[in-house]
DNA sequence: CTAATATACGCAAACGTTTGCGCTCGCTAA
DNA sequence: TTAGCGAGCGCAAACGTTTGCGTATATTAG
């Protein structure tokens, strides 16, 4: 690793003490002109590049300049768009992004809680992994910005972007019951995350709406992945009174649920109406074209790192809590 | 920022000097048996976590746990997948993973170079933008362990792997051929990659294979995002003579592709057949199920995790190539 | 002309580690 | 008895920054 040039060699060359040259470049205290100017030119010369971890090492309080993301798995599209989103606001800003994936498992998220504190990011985004999370209360406790999305915290002033995901499902079961459909089948998400429950609360509330039962045995609870989506389609489709319609409560799920139906060799709409949730890369053009309750999943990672952003350059203003609205986009799977 | 506890602390704690402490934690240098348990003791009392920056400061040549992943965009499933091999095989070894999206655009790639080297990560996983990337020559220049993936860099010993990208068109095209077609239309990546120019060459040694013609009013070249997919498809459809099959050579292109098909209303694969390159999430479940030849991405991830796991332990073997092989699977879109 | 003040810059501490070196024991070998 | 040695531990430097404070010079006010 050949040693790249620091303060000091920039210092020594342009014959002046290195907190001149540090000045210099964070544009703080004064500086005559000139000495700026050889400074500059010094620098360019050398090709230096501040060090950002020493940087950091030093700077507890000034911006370091990383900001840290956990996400269940960057394999969901979901996921992957308000990444995105996060990152295109972060790169703007010149700032960086520790990224890690949790898989809904405690210990991985303490984990990598433990290497955001350890690396001293700025702050952190996430879905928390569920409502109660003492790990990520212990991060906020120790001082660190966090923003929540897509999930929240229950009873901490924290900055939250969400998605109305009640109204979500509501519009989605509305939708459903609009076009006939009596016997509802709903995948739900797991019943200790606050997606899970408010869209389940969504779904039923639509159907109360429309003076409808809400049938047990008609709602399933899966884990938001694509095993789960098909065996629960399976198990809904093999009742003696089956569904006939789905709702499906995320996007993986969708997708599995499409493995169940191909495999049972029905017919959508006709034979199974269905509307997924989150919007997949080929749900416009499948075929038939898939209904969907679509996220704005990249603005929610835009304005989550906003605001994470402004709360690291001025702590103190009260948490602002943002929520979106889904968009049920009607093409002709149901 | 509430101060997290040091060595310092640890150490005035234990009764002993931060070295005592640090010789602890890292196995280094002999520790009377009694001392060790008494400064365990403390250090979990204390919950101390080594901090990752000072560390990082200090050791430029040990490990510093942090790897650096700059792929051009996570909302490609394709490196969403070699994203989350890379990660798995990082976590396993206690590596956090800095990541980052640079869109094809050479400034960004510079930017985030950067970034990689002032955070003074251990190595750094990435496909060059193209051949000659010279901001990836100097980053190696400069000792940063660098394993190439999916593309190449050309005349450098790097360790890298990638997918026989000739292989799989040659595959994709044979296979068209065997289903009777001679019209193929071929959606090709940018000829100034690696993988673009080789899965154009497979393709075209297919149809030579076969004593076909090469016709170039067949041939057009993307830019491997989704758009250029859908117009290049519409070019194709709209010839006097249009083609009877399409290998459309990624995956993002091939979601435009079937975006053009299905805004003409033709059917798949009676009146165009298809087949795509990377595997799709609704590939599988698609109306007709779509053949498409199969990257192992996560694999790609996973190895290349591993190669340069292995080069920062011992950095002076030999660099490793690997060429995974890519899969046609045969579905009924062609 | 002297004193006050602003400007431009240097000095050195601090951030939390790792690590080469040196010191002090207690023990063994000659 | 003493030189030698290894085990166990402390001291302090170093990594590359930022920043509070000090100081010299130039400028202005009285």
């Amino acid at each position: 690793m050949k040693k790249a040039p620091s303060l000091v060699d920039v210092a020594r060359k342009a014959k002046v003490n290195i907190s001149t040259v540090s000045r210099t470049i964070n544009q703080t205290g004064k500086i005559g002109a000139e000495t700026q100017a050889r400074v500059l030119k010094v620098m360019r010369e050398l090709g230096y590049k501040p060090n950002r971890v020493a940087r950091r090492l030093r700077a507890r309080d000034a911006s370091t300049h990383l900001l840290g993301l956990i996400i269940p798995n960057i394999q969901n599209p979901f996921f992957a768009d308000l990444a995105r989103g996060v990152e295109d606001v972060a790169y703007k800003n010149n700032f960086a992004l520790l990224l890690c994936n949790y898989d809904e498992d405690e210990k991985k998220e303490q984990f990598y809680l433990d290497v955001m504190q350890a690396e001293s990011v700025d702050g952190i985004i996430l879905p928390p992994i569920h409502e109660n999370d003492p790990a990520v209360m212990q991060v906020v406790q120790n001082g660190t910005p966090v923003v929540c999305v897509d999930r929240i915290l229950a009873d901490s002033a924290l900055d939250k972007v969400e998605v109305d995901n009640h109204m979500g499902a509501y519009k989605a079961v509305e939708h459903i019951i609009a076009q006939g459909h009596r016997r509802i089948g709903f995948i739900a998400g797991p019943s200790d995350s606050s997606t899970g429950r408010e869209r389940l609360r969504g779904g039923k509330d639509a159907l109360i709406a429309a003076r409808l039962p809400v049938k047990s045995e008609l709602i399933k609870f899966g884990d938001f992945k694509q095993e789960s989506g098909r065996l629960l389609t399976h198990e809904l489709l093999a009742l003696t009174e089956p569904p006939t319609a789905l709702f499906v409560s995320n996007g993986l799920m969708t997708i599995g649920a499409l493995e169940a139906i191909a495999a049972r060799g029905l017919k959508i709409p006709k034979q199974i109406a269905l509307v997924g949730y989150d919007e997949l890369p080929l749900a416009a053009v499948f075929n038939p074209p898939l209904t969907m309750v679509k996220q704005p999943a990249y603005e929610v990672g835009k304005y989550a790192a906003e605001l994470l952003l402004k709360r690291i350059k001025d702590g103190k203003q009260p948490p602002t809590s943002l929520k979106l609205l889904p968009e049920l986009i009607i093409r002709r799977s149901c």
